[in-house]
RNA sequence: GGCCCCAUCGUCUAGGCAGGUCUAGGACACCGGGUUUUCAACCCGGCAACAGGGGUUCGAAUCCCCUUGGGGCUACCA
């Protein structure tokens, strides 16, 4: 038996890769391929190497690599070659290695491994149709006789699209080797000729990523199951190349939402858009402004027939107050999670390491990753397991790191709580103990940051503690007993707020509730006796007298 | 439709390649109880799976075949 390390020792220095197309922010799916690329690298003493496949002109956005980078860098997924980080065999984005794949192309044309095809649209529509028609997948109809460069001269002149072809050759069958699936034979013929050159002068993602592949010295690609059908033909250009022994492949599970189907970063749109839908009473010109679109735009989207950006559909999210399930790495950022959290999460979607190990830090996943252990079947996204294990990794890190997260979350939702020295924010993550989120841990204690007149009554909390049985009497009890205070501490706090409990022969929350919908709106805060002390024995009072003064005259109103 | 992949508790999975030690282990979720100033956290207990059918074998969750189910791909996208 082969262990992992004779296995790693035994083969030359490992390289591996990660190869997003910049279309938008990192999601989910392509964060665990860069994990187990990158983990499989570092578990090896390799290389791992960043490179953007931004050979599609259409849906390239400026900013997406930047983005994409930014989420690794989150997620403490290094790069050891790729943009910012430079290396021997640069440039690291496709759209800048143009001439390297012109040479490529011209090698195959020159040997007559590769056509010229000069089709429309159109045309490629009805070979497509003729095909479905017999119940087949187009085969392209490779001609008798290649084009030559004067033919390909006079379709460009008259305006055709120019295009290249792979031949694949059509005799034997493509056996292609998976680390993780073993043997998958292709039948002869089952791979036709695809387009490798695309008319506007960029090879398609098939043929440049083989080029790239092999110059780089990539020997393990894990990725995508849905690339599972690209390889035969990947591995037959390699040859062709004459690049000799294909990478390592190793094609991983896909991940599936709980909505069905591979997990996709449309899903955020398409919950938006049925939120709206069930929503009365909206008014859509009013929406339209807040995310600044067109009435138009916004019909267009709700229709579905268009998707803006993401900003805009965060926006239109933030102010519909409707939770959007998170895809983008990003997303998880803002509701709370911890890197270490999604890398750890992430890692046994489709991996574990062998024992009954799940809670683990990054270090351990390197020490224990093996490319061998990933696991065939798709796996679903189950956030419920990933609040749990966000709520090991707050309870597991220091402090100090701790805080350092907390501060980057708190600049990344722009909260109120950012003025904070790092010793209230550390007193306020302590009281926190036991907390799922970040997210919680500001909500449970912005009430402190915000003016005594921005606080936001909620209606249950009001109705359920403040309205039923003596919550406003108790209230008023609790404000004289303060008011007559001159020692403030969590403890001198504790014994008023028992010993005015005891007296009215109630059990602590009927006096405990109501104050702490005064402080701050809700039900749900800091321990109430911090947060007294926290806020002040005069804000204190000052948010209770104006608590007292609008929900009596809500009720007087029969406003609840 | 064609091609490809997959199949153990509701979910993620261990076990499968080297068949017996599996009356199938862990985690999340769920249910019941405890603790409690809120939400959590925490403690104790419980429910819960080898998709179906054929083989092979003394013996199958494990090997083979079929059926069914799920997923992926089927672009001048990656």
């Amino acid at each position: 038996m082969v262990t992992n390390e004779e296995r790693l020792t035994m083969s030359d220095k490992v390289v591996t890769r990660f190869a997003p197309s910049p279309t938008g922010y990192l999601h989910v799916g392509g964060a665990r391929t860069a994990l187990f690329n990158w983990l499989l690298a570092r578990r090896a003493g390799g290389k791992f190497i960043l490179r953007i496949e931004d050979t599609d002109q259409k849906r390239n956005t400026p900013t997406a690599a930047k983005q994409v980078m930014d989420d690794l860098k989150w997620l403490g997924i290094n790069w050891d070659e790729g943009p910012e980080a430079g290396g021997p065999n640069g440039p690291y984005l496709q759209s800048q290695r143009k001439d390297i794949y012109d040479k490529y192309i011209q090698k195959l044309l020159d040997e007559k491994k590769a056509y010229y095809c000069f089709d429309t649209a159109e045309e490629l529509d009805a070979l497509r149709q003729k095909a479905e028609a017999q119940k087949k997948n187009l085969n392209y109809p490779r001609p008798e006789k290649f084009p030559d460069e004067a033919d390909a001269q006079k379709a460009r002149d008259e305006g055709r699209p120019v295009t290249v072809r792979f031949a694949v050759p059509q005799d034997d069958p493509i056996v292609v080797r998976d680390v993780v699936r073993g043997e998958i034979t292709f039948a002869a013929g089952e791979i036709g000729d695809f387009i490798i050159l695309k008319s506007d002068g960029f090879p398609t993602y098939n043929f440049a990523c083989v080029v790239d592949d092999y110059l780089m010295e990539i020997t393990h690609i894990i990725r995508g199951q849905e690339h599972l059908n690209n390889t035969p033909g990947q591995q037959s250009l390699w040859q062709a190349l004459g690049f000799g022994e294909p990478p390592n492949y190793a094609h991983m599970s896909v991940t599936i939402s709980d909505t069905g189907g591979k997990l996709s970063k449309r899903e955020r749109p398409a919950a938006l858009r049925k939120a709206v839908r069930e929503m009365q009473d909206i008014d859509l010109d009013k929406l339209a402004e807040v995310a600044s679109l067109s009435r138009e735009e916004l019909d267009v989207f709700l229709d579905g027939e268009r998707t803006p950006d993401m900003p805009v559909i965060d926006k239109l999210a933030e102010f519909l107050k409707v939770p959007l399930p998170e895809i983008n790495i990003v997303d998880f950022f803002k509701s709370g999670y911890l890197p270490e959290t999604m890398v750890n999460f992430l890692a046994l979607l489709g991996w574990n390491p062998g024992d009954d190990r799940e809670i683990m830090k990054i270090d351990e996943l390197i020490e224990a990753f093996d490319i061998s252990r990933l696991t065939k079947s798709n796996s679903l996204f189950d956030r419920q397991k990933l609040l749990a294990f966000n709520t090991e990794h707050i309870k597991m890190a220091p402090t100090e790191k701790l805080l350092g997260h907390f501060k980057d979350y708190l600049k990344v939702i722009d909260s109120p709580m950012i003025a904070a020295d790092d010793e209230l924010l550390s007193r306020i993550i302590k009281l926190c103990e036991g907390a799922r989120t970040l997210a919680q841990i500001e909500q449970k204690s912005r009430f402190l940051f915000l003016d005594d007149d921005k606080i936001e009554y909620d209606d249950k909390a009001v109705k359920k503690v403040l309205l039923k049985g003596n919550g406003l009497e108790n209230l008023a009890l609790v404000r004289d007993r303060l008011a007559a205070m001159s020692e403030l501490s969590e403890q001198t706090i504790e014994d008023m707020l028992r010993g005015l409990a005891e007296e009215k022969q109630v059990g602590l929350g009927k006096v405990a509730q109501p104050l702490r919908v005064a402080l701050c709106g809700t039900t749900v805060s800091l321990p109430i006796f911090d947060s007294v002390q926290l806020l002040t024995k005069d804000r204190t009072l000052t948010r209770i007298d104006q608590t007292i003064k609008i929900v009596e005259g809500k009720a007087t109103a029969g406003g609840i």
